[in-house]
DNA sequence: GCAAATATTGACAGCGCTGTCATTTGAGCT
DNA sequence: AGCTCAAATGACAGCGCTGTCAATATTTGC
């Protein structure tokens, strides 16, 4: 039925080795000999067996994506992105949910992270947020010898990971919005468990302070990275009295800000003439809102792309084990100056 | 390193074969035999190597998901339900994202499909729409004699399949609209190479002729279930005559009753007090618009559940293999009377 | 109690590939 | 030509498991 590298080796009149050698791009393989069996072989549409591969080399040519319910979207284009990475050098991608609730004490979370891998022994990890700062699971890894990357860890740590610079992009929006003429900023932090809601905080601060303006405590508040909780917290904001209230709301990811659409529009606060609201994240929803949202792009699926490529090569030198992405500004219709 | 099936035969006191049997659930083996391998096995944390067993009974214990783009929720939760299926079983789900394009031949639909599964020869394949309803990747599969499961095919065919009866959904929904009092309705139909696009369309039709009420041309707008061309489905709605315009639009999936959303609010039409407005699909974004959308929750979860189910059992009775699922109509707050 | 039937167990080969190491080939030199 | 040495190639075992089939233990029937 289908090829094995024994009909190759018979047809190419060379050992299995040899076709294997080919296959695998070893040296020490005659040029021209390497050119009939590439020929061959594709005239077969020959390619390895992965079982057998596998057993042969203690490889099973698998990585895997384990997340932790982090939003569709964002996983599905990290997903998206390893996906493609692994296609380049014939691997799979397995994907892997985990459900860790905070619930789950330590030793859960290790157990769970080992049953997984028992069933399915996978050559390496990609570890998105929360799972990325899970001293434990990162932990189990390195006990199990299996190699990992994370996506947007909390800090940096011994593991490679790939990352973009939150802070940053969080102080340049921030700037962006005082270039507008806004003085008075409102502030939804995000899930408390969650990396990116204290450097999105860090930068928005760093930003405030250099332009020398205020942050009164009322007008930060904290969120969960939720509609529902960007709802509660665009209330607090804009029941503030009038000299107050913020002219502008800086919501630490789309769906909060959405929420703050919401209020703004029971309240009657138009965006952006009356409020100016951005995000972050730039979801598929920032551009399903009126006005289209003013966010950050994260390059969520190149995040993907090269944490599966550095998966599986596995390079050695430092500088290549920390990536840090860029991101993009995007500007659209929810900011405006503010009100005289 | 990882215990083999020969450390639980040796520790056991029987032969791998017997182990073999027991892991399997083979018959014919003494119940106190099986337990105590069972025991050790248990203690020795063994679990067979995939490879060795693939290549063994040249079986992957891998399945794949393959889909074309459609929404990054959609496929999160059919995978999500497939992972859940497939870990009851011990199998495991490979993701495959196929960008077939519109522009493919036949041909070349056919190459991608084979050059996916020569690398990687799974189990079975569940397919997503569009793919599932493209003749040329269906008889391929059948070719590579690889079982498959469609979720929401177009049309029934010989090949199992999920679905939901997204006609009597839209029936029920626009008989809810009815109930309101609405009289004059307009409908946004979805893309059209799309299979759900026909049969909304015609539960929607159905109820509004047993209500003996007139569907004109004007008010039937083409859509392709994008946000914007919800936008440019509603002016076209909302710009008609007094008279003329809808007091309620059914837009066929949620991204384009958004769009409707948008629309509504720069024009000045309150929803749901001036415009009543539902979609389908109960997205995250249903719940992240103001007023939340009333809209048809699928069985997404559990398409992918039972499909996953399905193509790793390939049961035999034909009652099986078509399994049509229940939908939910969520009533929120997008819908009310018409004005008088 | 004994043959026949059945249930339980095990020996062994082989799935398709790669690692090891031995062998052959050929190039480069004197 | 004859020799050395490196490059190219191949023979073969074995990765961990299951299928086949033979061997052994147990039960049944009379």
């Amino acid at each position: 039925m289908k090829a094995t590298i024994t009909d190759v080796a018979k047809l190419a009149g060379v050992s299995m080795k040899t076709v294997s050698r080919v296959l695998n791009n070893e040296p020490n393989v005659a040029d021209k000999t390497r050119e009939r069996v590439k020929a061959i072989a594709a005239e077969l549409r020959y390619s390895p067996n992965l079982a057998a591969r596998g057993l042969a080399t203690s490889k099973s040519y698998l990585i895997a994506l384990m997340y932790d319910s982090p939003s569709p979207n964002y996983i599905a284009h990290i997903q998206r992105g390893a996906i493609d990475a692994c296609r380049e050098v014939d691997y799979h991608l397995v994907v892997q949910p985990l459900s860790l609730g905070s619930n789950k004490t330590q030793d859960e979370k290790a157990q769970a992270v080992r049953s997984v891998l028992d069933r399915l022994p996978v050559d390496g990890v990609i570890l998105t947020p929360p799972l990325c700062d899970s001293v434990t699971i990162l932990e189990t890894l390195s006990d199990l010898n299996i190699n990992c990357v994370r996506i947007a860890p909390k800090n940096g740590g011994s593991q490679p990971f790939i990352a973009m610079d939150d802070e940053t992009a969080a102080y340049q929006m921030t700037q962006y919005l005082l270039e507008q003429g806004h003085k008075r900023l409102g502030f939804i932090k995000g899930h408390m468990s969650h990396s990116a809601t204290a450097t999105r905080y860090n930068g928005f601060m760093k930003a405030m302070r250099e332009a020398g303006l205020d942050m009164p405590s009322t007008r930060t508040v904290q969120g969960d990275f939720s509609f529902a909780s960007g709802v509660d917290a665009a209330k607090l904001l804009l029941e503030l009295g009038e000299g107050e209230r913020p002219t502008a709301i800086f919501a630490s990811n789309d769906d909060m800000a959405a929420g703050v659409f919401s209020v703004a529009g029971q309240m009657g606060f138009n965006v952006p003439t009356q409020l100016s609201v951005c995000g972050f994240d730039d979801t598929p929803l920032a551009q399903v809102v009126f006005p289209p949202l003013t966010t950050v792009r994260q390059p969520i699926y190149k995040m993907g792309y090269e944490a599966a490529r550095q998966v599986v090569e596995k390079k050695g030198s430092v500088q290549d084990t920390e990536q840090i992405l860029d991101f993009e500004i995007m500007i659209r219709q929810s900011v405006a100056p503010p009100p005289k």
